[in-house]
DNA sequence: TGTCTATGTTGACGCATGTCGATATGGGTG
DNA sequence: CACCCATATCGACATGCGTCAACATAGACA
């Protein structure tokens, strides 16, 4: 861990979670940050959520759009109170309806993670 | 989002898994098989394995290279075992040690996944 | 064959997690 | 205010999962 903190790279807005995984093995902490995010999209349903949101028009859906995944009304808000404490999705209410969002920095994060992993 | 599946892009052998993340809503059984691979990476031990095998010489390392995470034998034993199931990586046996080596056609599939989804 | 080392398997334990029904909260509408 | 709809929280239950010690297996070597 030398320069990745220090030298702002050609990625402006990507979450500093870890170095890529075919870079160095991570270290505890490092896998600790890490695999919160994956284990957030470790389970269908949340995974078919938080699809659902990312597919949505302008990365964002309200909850009514998506809750037809097969599970109780109360199941779908437990995944996506999940998906909102790993980070991965943002909620905003407005009016009589929550909206939820992705969040483009920590995704890109994730594919950057996976990616560079591939092509090292 | 519209000739993702259609034109033969840059990847030949990219594991035929999921659609990106954003394209459109996973199914259910999608959802399952995509579930299964992230959840392979939800826990920080085998994250740390898998890293440690991904960021070896040839993304191949014997089990006595990585077994240093903290955990007893038996249980490092078993997460390889579970991320060999999730197909994230392969084993043969050379002699007296046995090699770890990671999927690269599926690691290229989940990047997909995520780096699409984060573009578009 | 016997022994040593490396790795996998088994069985058990405790904790985390996915699920639901019941209930609470919050905001719109009459 | 009263009612309704959308979403969150609570409490309980069953299952899954990470972990270990003990044991099994497989190959190398004498």
């Amino acid at each position: 861990m030398s320069n990745a903190a220090a030298l702002p790279l050609l990625q402006p807005d990507v979450a500093p979670c870890c170095p890529p995984l075919a870079e160095r093995p991570l270290t505890a902490e490092e896998a600790e940050r890490a695999a919160k995010m994956f284990k957030a999209l470790g389970d269908p349903v949340r995974l078919r959520l938080f699809s659902s949101v990312a597919s949505h028009e302008g990365g964002e859906a309200c909850v009514c759009d998506i809750s037809d995944v097969g599970v109780s009304q109360p199941t779908v808000s437990h995944h996506l109170k999940k998906l909102k404490e790993a980070g991965l999705l943002s909620s905003e209410r407005r009016g009589t309806w929550v909206y939820y969002r992705v969040e483009p920095a920590v995704l890109a994060a994730m594919g950057q993670l996976l990616t560079k992993a591939a092509t090292a």
